[in-house]
DNA sequence: CATGAGCCCCTAACAGTGTTAGGGAGTGGC
DNA sequence: GCCACTCCCTAACACTGTTAGGGGCTCATG
């Protein structure tokens, strides 16, 4: 039964503790977070795609099957991938009202996706939520309450933020959008949808030709900006009255 | 040379032509539309991960290598895909003032990739718009100047709302949510998770024991609403003050 | 010292994937 | 008759995740 039982990895279950285990040892002794060391430099290099049990052995210089021992499947270590890069985020500093705050928040989750190669698309599949996650999620809720609002508003917040960011930036580098399949740059995306949309019948399709511009000009960090600023409106109607 | 050239299917490229070629044949004729609809069959059945070059070859009667004279390869036959799920999709009716027309948009769109089996995944992964989503977009676009929108804002409106949408399914799909993969019920699922946040250590995660309740409680419709309902008040609030 | 248990890695294989090269029928025009 | 075109085929390549089974290696116990 060469398989691993649930909650006994090499090392235990808290996170906090020190990834090497003895101080004299040289040799970094393949635990669980090394393996997401290693399959987070195979994400940089060869992105979601290319992310393979083989190439992640490779990279530890071991064969694919002794992954399973460590790991139950490819899931489980997507799911330690992921909160091997949650756990590179960190809040922004607790000054100004919500809004700055929450502005704040939702840019450095955006970038933090988008630093982090087909980080949305891993984050986005993951199993498990991990503790960097949770460790995200306490913050959030806190500053949420202390803004004022209620328990229930402050959760589905919570949920709000993070879905849209995570969905923009889904949206954001779909083939249509990011195309690093062909050589064309961004610029020449927009471009071309403009053109795109300027050659469409005018009788069928009238906004669309008239809007080209207003449609194919604005950058993404405008569109990433415009719908944040709408959700923080949206949400600071929630709250009564300041006084 | 043995490669379909870029605008030439076997049928021409206006969509509201009917697919049968002639009157007289009982044969399918394999068009790219019948690959689209084959597609979609395998996806209803299959799931994307399981949809297949080979599949969708013997959902058709021909082998695998037979597509590729009719696609250039498979992300174009998920383009074709995509189109034909965005052909069912109706807009709501034009009754009512802005809001409720773009809150039915809302929930029409997510009934829409909820309904089709991993529709979402395939809509995000799509390399070009085909005839279908533009007509959507031309509609949105139509309701929301009417409705005293800038063009500008117009524009980004309708982008807001698709990416909102788009994004919330696909994480509202994603396994925590959805888990398909175990036997567990979407209720057993939320049980687990307040269990889950209910154990976390009080000291370090208060706000996640405090609100357990709030955070698993709310369904995915609920959330939904609140994120509509939110982006439309954000939206409303740049509207010039009605008179 | 010998034995066994547990840990960690290996080879080999299975059933599948997208994609291409090259070939071979069938049809219509010159 | 012959050519070009359309459409489908077989065979293969280089991959993928995953499992079965085995073999050393280290340690505690008899």
């Amino acid at each position: 039964m060469p398989q691993n039982p649930i909650g006994t990895p090499a090392t235990p279950a808290t996170p906090g503790a020190p990834s090497t285990p003895g101080p004299d040892e040289a040799a970094p002794a393949l635990t669980r977070e090394a393996l997401a060391q290693a399959a987070l430099r195979v994400l940089e290099r060869d992105g979601l795609a290319g992310l393979s049990m083989r190439k992640v052995a490779a990279e530890v210089g071991v064969k694919a099957a002794s992954l399973y021992w460590h790991v139950r499947n490819k899931q489980e270590l997507l799911d330690l991938l992921t909160d091997a890069v949650m756990g590179s985020a960190e809040p922004p500093p607790r000054e100004g009202d919500w809004r700055e705050q929450f502005h704040a928040y939702c840019w450095r989750y955006r970038r933090l996706l988008l630093d982090n190669r087909d980080a949305a698309k891993v984050v986005a599949g993951r199993l498990a939520p991990g503790p960097n996650l949770l460790g995200l999620m306490e913050d959030q809720l806190d500053r949420l309450r202390a803004a004022g609002f209620s328990d229930a508003d402050a959760a589905m917040a919570n949920y709000l933020l993070g879905a849209f960011v995570q969905g923009f930036v889904l949206q954001e580098q779909s083939p249509i959008s990011a195309s690093e399949v062909l050589g064309t740059s961004r610029r020449d995306i927009a471009d071309a949808a403009g053109d795109l949309f300027r050659a469409l019948p005018v009788e069928t399709f009238p906004n669309l030709v008239d809007l080209a511009d207003d449609l194919t000009e604005p950058t993404m960090d405008a569109r990433f900006d415009f719908g944040v600023q709408r959700i923080l409106d949206g949400l600071a109607a929630l709250l009564p009255p300041a006084g």
